[in-house]
DNA sequence: CTGTTAGCGCATTCAC
DNA sequence: GTGAATGCGCTAACAG
């Protein structure tokens, strides 16, 4: 065997002894193939070192067994995580994973999306960014596509995420219920579907204790790290600073962490911090994080099936669940106190480590 | 235009009447087309929503355009951001990446590689885990491959890393020159490159000084958190425990931060702490993590480039660079410092932040 | 059970 | 400049 010569079926075929559909139907075990044939075959394809072209069948069977996941920005420490849920929900189903950084970027991401339909993939998972219509092109098409984790308001189907209402709404229990009343909450950007729905669960819970909302306890600027700092300086500032941060990502913390240290707030003393997505340092921080937890990996895993479910239903076929919503839970850690001055904290102590039900 | 109708260049032939190869020569503008007709064909592509079917191109012309990068594990940090930089020079050179996780297994990764082959990858971007053998075969068949950050040590070429011998150099002599002399070392795994390496740097720095190695001081039985919980545990139970310990890897830090967190150790003032691998955390820490940096970004950036000259080599030609080896950042922080009860720190500051030179 | 055959959608000779 | 014909490697439908 001299390196890559390429070897096809027929050479199969020929070395066996045997026709081309023969090697076919042993390597599809598509039809019956008398054993003693069949280790023929399996013989002279280990001889030839042959694999199967999947390009030849994909042409010919109309299907790549690949999808597409398209997300804003690897680098964020959410996406790996659901990566790897997809990455292997699809591989125990036999699909290989085409992935797609759009960067945050919509005319990016209209790109990948055309490319990966160019390369016929079956299907897509798409984390969209920002401004992104992108997508509504490809749903046109009638193209199989599930939205994970942001979702745009208008897909009527397909869509996976956790519960961010009741996460945001989860959060701001536990800061309520620790006596804060000063709550100063960083949003991120109202035009993606978590951090939106993690700000209507803060205005739901505070509404709900009949705690005013100050407009200039809100930052929505945006989600990366200068935002933090930029939004944890106005906030020290302030006439009444508050007791309490709610962050909805892990770069803005990373920004108001940088604001605080500047001013030598002490963190949980002075201001409580929570924040969102629990990631394997958060614990390590001192004082360690209290967060709100997604389940990643299994948003991952569902949204693959999710698609996988669209990509083989018969036409017209309704899906037995069209919107996966899965549950936050509320993980408590010492970044959270009661607030300065504040009385025994006996009524502040927390029942339950989920909130994900109530 | 009903939906997902497959349109194919007859049909755009057709509207634009003209004939099919016109149609792929526009595409390709691999032949002058009139410009009158030009603007026909392109007319009649969108009017049908067509997209060339990178399926049959790739089966007629023998490339896909598509490269397959295997990671170890996506959700260990470093590897985000390698796979960033990949993906980045991979669009700009107009490829897509198959991604792939082994899960630090062989035989997944094994499994991967066939997979890639199979559906013809151009080539294949290899990070790969302990006892992997699996890319000899791949070698043997003469198919491109890099290997990027672990690398195997009878590569013969293709490899692209950073200077891992010289990051342990850098990191051991910032403890040294801080007056450390009892120096301990998590090493990890001596199975990966990584690891082996920057031993070897430590070493080197370590005999220079003259200083001597405690064998029980080195810690190489893996690379989880739960090796950095133990080794930490039995490094602060010896008789002269270490003024310095350095760590290879994340998430043995991890451990080793819980280990010291037990039994109250204060960092840096009882011990110091060198952690290889630049994260955004690092810095958030407190105190905030001293490092040896990479350039991770860099690093998958280069390692496409090599392995598309690889792919667009003639027969037997030879690389211009076999391998790459990216230098090492010192990034001192407040982790470590002098060990206890040393003089005045004055000889110990350091002169520059980065000692990749050297 | 096994072999022959006709395309899948496209790029690419070659005649015109 | 343009168009008709050939085949990339494979699957599936059919004939033996």
């Amino acid at each position: 065997m001299e390196g890559r010569t390429k070897h096809t079926m027929r050479d199969v075929a020929r070395l066996a002894g045997v026709s081309i559909a023969t090697v076919s139907a042993v390597i599809n075990s598509s039809a019956n193939v008398s054993s003693e044939r069949k280790v023929r075959v399996e013989a002279a394809m280990a001889a030839l070192d042959y694999h199967p072209d999947e390009v030849a069948r994909s042409l010919k069977t109309g299907r790549t067994n690949v999808i597409g996941v398209v997300i804003p920005d690897i680098t964020n420490a959410f996406y790996p995580e659901v990566v790897r849920g997809i990455e292997e929900a699809a591989r125990e189903t036999g699909y290989s994973v085409l992935l797609c950084d759009s960067s945050e970027d919509a005319a990016e991401e209209r790109n990948h999306l055309s490319s990966l339909f160019s390369r016929r993939v079956d299907g897509v998972l798409l984390a969209c960014c920002a401004n992104s219509t992108a997508y509504d092109t490809m749903l046109r098409r009638r193209f199989p596509m599930v939205f994970v984790d942001r979702v745009p308001a208008s897909a009527a189907e397909g869509t996976v995420s956790t519960d961010n209402i009741q996460a945001g709404y989860a959060g701001a229990r536990h800061l309520i219920e620790l006596g804060h009343k000063r709550i100063a909450m960083l949003v991120g950007h109202l035009g993606l579907s978590p951090h939106r729905d993690r700000l209507e669960g803060f205005r739901k819970a505070m509404q709900e204790s009949h705690l005013p909302i100050h407009e200039e306890y809100l930052s929505c600027n945006g989600i990366a790290i200068e935002n933090g700092i930029l939004a944890g300086r106005d906030l020290l500032n302030l006439a009444a600073p508050p007791t309490a941060i709610m962050v909805s990502n892990s770069k803005l913390l990373f920004g108001l962490i940088q604001a605080l240290d500047e001013k030598k707030v002490n963190i949980p003393d002075q201001v409580s911090v929570i924040s969102f997505d629990d990631y394997i340092w958060n614990r390590y921080f001192s004082p360690s994080l209290t967060t709100v937890a997604q389940d990643t990996n299994e948003l991952g895993r569902r949204s693959f099936q999710l698609l996988f479910e669209i990509m083989n239903r018969r036409d017209g076929e309704e899906l037995a669940e069209k919107h996966v919503r899965l549950p936050a839970e509320l993980r408590i850690r010492t970044s959270t106190a009661p607030p300065p001055g504040h009385a025994a904290s006996l009524t502040a102590k927390p029942a339950a480590m989920s909130l994900a039900a109530s």
